[in-house]
DNA sequence: TACCAGGTCCTCG
DNA sequence: CGAGGACATGGT
């Protein structure tokens, strides 16, 4: 499988995916661009982005899209806001922890907080493994960290590729591509529309990429 | 009606 | 350490 010919092509198949981080820029009250990345990392584990769009619309409209707002909001409340995401008890535990993390250790900064945070500093958060914390470096912090899910150990499998752990499957993508934090996050957003495109009834797999392989 | 969705944690062998 | 189960809603 020949890593950045496999990206050429899915981005020539599908164009730009539009992921993060979007461009609503404005800095109203209560919303911070970049904290609302970090939640939707978060809520979108396991779960479809359309369930967790629910969740961020009703976070908006609320004013609770801000570290201090999730971390003093009450929990019953934001139960219920997350409820549509699904996992609805451990992702409000999940939130008020990345909140807390994030008013304690940047001030409630997240860009300066995702600026300076650690990998493994995320990791020890409760309800941030490898994926979570790669996509909040990656699509909040614009590192060159690459995002393994459920549909890059697919479109790898699918090339004849399987490794072993998340960590080699990183190595693999990583060592193909330049470090170019944009490639990594168009090249993530595009696995997944493969991966979707892919599980489609009614459309059978099609052969995207090279197949030097054999 | 089942199965799946941009995973993670906990428990057990 | 790896496998297996729990967590939960909404769309197809």
């Amino acid at each position: 499988m020949d890593v950045l010919a496999t990206y050429h092509n899915l981005l020539s198949e599908y164009g730009p995916q539009g992921w993060w981080p979007r461009r609503t820029g404005d800095a109203r009250a209560g919303f911070d661009p970049i904290f609302e990345i970090l939640v939707g990392c978060v809520l979108t584990q396991n779960t479809s982005w359309q369930n967790v769009e629910k969740t961020i619309a009703a976070l908006y409209n609320r004013k609770l899209l801000a570290p201090k707002a999730i971390a003093i909001v009450r929990a019953e409340t934001l139960r219920r806001i997350v409820k549509p995401s699904g996992y609805f008890n451990q992702k409000t535990r999940k939130l008020k922890i990345l909140a807390r993390a994030i008013l304690d250790e940047a001030e409630g900064n997240s860009t300066n907080f995702i600026a300076s945070v650690s990998r493994d500093a995320l990791l020890s958060l409760w309800g941030v493994g490898p994926e979570t914390a790669d996509s909040m470096l990656l699509y909040a912090g614009g590192r060159a960290e690459f995002v393994i899910d459920t549909y890059t150990k697919r479109l790898c499998a699918h090339h004849g590729v399987v490794c072993d752990s998340y960590d080699e499957y990183k190595i693999f993508f990583s060592a193909g591509l330049p470090l170019d934090a944009g490639i990594f996050n168009e090249y993530h957003a595009l696995i997944v529309r493969w991966g979707k495109e892919k599980s489609r009834k009614h459309k059978p797999t099609e052969i995207i990429g090279e197949r030097r392989d054999v």
